[in-house]
DNA sequence: AAGACGAAAGTGGTTGA
DNA sequence: TCAACAACTTTCGTCTT
């Protein structure tokens, strides 16, 4: 299933960028059940709904439950409404599967042909079966919404099709792919978030080869993580409310105009913004606490931080 | 005692000859 | 292929609250 488009009758309601400029890209509508604030934040693209006032993150995996169709009148509905499952990437064979039965009569050596011929099938049928299964569980585990699972789904089968996976670890090439398409939907996860979550002889530098390898062989292209991405989901982490995140995101776009951000990790960035911006907003966050939920190092959040609060005069009294 | 600080050495990846 | 390099980590002693 695509990305939904509902009725868009109503002006803003379909404005959608990239992820890059964090205000495009996301709707308005109503009601916070923790603060009562009417600035809820919808965001597709991240899969999220949060509270702008708050922080409060309403959902972190919606489903858009509306028809991609549009209806004017109940005639139309019930025209437009169709039953049966959609097709989907997830399923091995796009769920229209075919069962082959064989009859009698065949000469032996077709058959032997083709029974070679479906035990190959069948092996490399498995494997892949094994990949979406995976595909599906790390994307669970990660809190990821189905249109990301299908676009890694689809991914795989791509790599299929190019002959790119015999040889590799299944297990290296799901995680990459999940790492890629995370990316391309500006949800990004570390890398350690994702080695986190898949099986445990794969290491990070697996992934990362196998990152590479797709990337090239496939002509992929993700452009550079933007700190800001990492913003929303850390700051829910750890708690902190939307004042902060904006803050941070403020933090971070000053930064980047600074050109502080060159050559530095965006992780590192992203963690030293929020726990500044926590503390200016009086809700204080430790090193420890910070790097514990974003895996960058207490030092290099120290050293992004004074950087940052150096460079950018902000004034972080304790 | 916990948190913040910073020096120094180590690690893994990138780059350019 | 190798060495130089930058970013980041690990470790640890010291200072601050």
């Amino acid at each position: 299933m695509e990305t939904p488009e509902k009725d868009n009758k109503e002006k803003g309601d379909k404005k959608r960028g990239k992820a890059k400029d964090n205000a495009a890209g996301k709707e308005e509508i109503t009601g916070c059940p923790e603060c009562g604030s009417k600035s809820l934040i919808r965001d597709y693209g991240k899969a999220e709904i949060f509270c702008a006032d708050c922080g409060l993150v309403i959902s972190e995996n919606i489903v858009d439950p509306g028809p991609e169709w549009r209806a004017f009148d109940s005639e139309q509905t019930s025209k437009r409404a169709r039953v049966g499952a959609p097709m989907t990437y997830r399923i091995h064979d796009k769920g229209l599967s075919t069962v082959v039965t064989w009859t009698s009569g065949q000469g032996h050596n077709k058959l032997n042909i083709w029974q070679q011929r479906t035990h190959i099938a069948n092996t490399t049928e498995r494997s892949f079966i094994f990949a979406l299964s995976e595909i599906d569980r790390m994307a669970c585990a990660l809190k990821l919404p189905v249109n990301i699972r299908e676009a890694a789904s689809m991914l795989y089968r791509k790599a299929m099709k190019k002959r790119l996976i015999r040889g590799r670890s299944i297990e290296g090439l799901t995680s990459a792919l999940l790492y890629i398409t995370c990316r391309q939907y500006g949800v990004p996860r570390t890398l350690e978030e994702v080695r986190e979550i898949s099986r445990v002889r794969v290491g990070q530098k697996e992934i990362r080869r196998a990152y590479r390898f797709l990337l090239r062989e496939l002509d992929l292209k993700v452009s550079p993580t933007s700190p800001i991405d990492f913003v929303p989901r850390f700051c829910s982490l750890l708690n902190l409310s939307g004042d902060i995140r904006s803050k941070a995101v403020e933090i971070i776009k000053k930064a980047t105009e600074a050109e502080l951000t060159n050559g530095r990790g965006p992780i590192g960035i992203a963690a030293a913004a929020i726990y500044i911006a926590a503390i200016l907003s009086g809700e204080h966050r430790t090193q420890k606490e910070v790097s514990d939920v974003t895996g960058v190092t207490e030092v290099t959040i120290r050293n992004r931080y004074k950087e940052l609060s150096e460079q950018l005069e902000i004034d972080v009294l304790l």
